[in-house]
DNA sequence: TTAATTGCAAACATTTTGCAGGTTC
DNA sequence: GAACCTGCAAAATGTTTGCAATTAA
């Protein structure tokens, strides 16, 4: 669904991708799109908002989380749940896992080959899988410096 | 290390247990743990002062969540990090993993032979792993009513 | 009796919401 | 021009902190 190849730097690509994806372009919808889709990368509300002031484009906070969260519903980014406190965004939507180190709060893709998992077959009554969500938590290695 | 059949009803059993995991046992937190431990369960820091209130024993906000939050780092209880919004408390510190329903915002332990897990050999420089966690989320089934 | 613990209220951080004004199609 | 979107400030969580009073050893 998602182009990757797509030129971001094209706001009216941007718009375009907006649109195969059911959201309607607005100025500050492009500007945000651009800054979480230009490369694969973790991100929170704040970083995001950080991106656009360095982009010298000005979006309101509030404007920043409901548009996360929209992306989200609408499969353009995903959102990961790692730490109590705040949200990350994912700018890649498939499925894959995550290493996270509570050390530097940062977020590192699994190989995809690096990783197995054998899910249930029985699942609780009337439901079935959204999606799965594996959280490796990292520490200091013993024999490292620190 | 944790002694299961340990009388939770007999408060000096419960600081007894408290002890052995070095943490001073004190009226507050011989009701916080009899309220978690009395059974395996997953509760936010809320529903814990819910039932610390239904004992019949007051216990302030701010004690629910310091004492929580100790007992997590001395290995009494697991803390989870499921919804961004809230933290979940497992009474159970056992490697295991959850299936969740955000529709109900229940959690369930997923039994141990139904889930297969091979991890990357490879991780990143200096680090090692401190604990997994994965957590499928749920929706209702397209077949289910609702 | 000394150090640790508690309760309260205030502080904090993140996210959501109400609404007036602006934008899109 | 009708419906939708944005920005701001205020509200709503969930959690932490400062400090005086209380409790544990």
């Amino acid at each position: 669904m998602k182009t990757i190849d797509e030129h971001l730097d094209d706001p009216a690509a941007v718009s375009r991708l907006l649109r195969r994806h059911g959201i309607t372009p607005t100025r500050q919808r492009v500007v945000i799109a651009r800054a979480i889709l230009s490369r694969p990368q973790h991100l929170t509300a704040d970083q995001v908002l950080q991106l656009t002031l360095e982009a010298g484009d000005r979006v309101s906070k509030a404007t920043i989380y409901n548009t996360l969260g929209l992306f989200s519903r609408k499969g353009l980014i995903r959102e990961l749940t790692i730490d109590s406190q705040r949200a990350f965004y994912d700018s890649s939507t498939h499925p894959h896992h995550h290493f996270y180190d509570p050390e530097t709060q940062q977020l590192t893709d699994v190989d995809e080959d690096a990783l197995q998992l054998r899910l249930p077959e029985t699942l609780p009554d009337g439901t079935e899988i959204d999606h799965v969500d594996v959280v490796i938590h990292l520490r200091p290695s013993r024999s490292s410096t620190g």
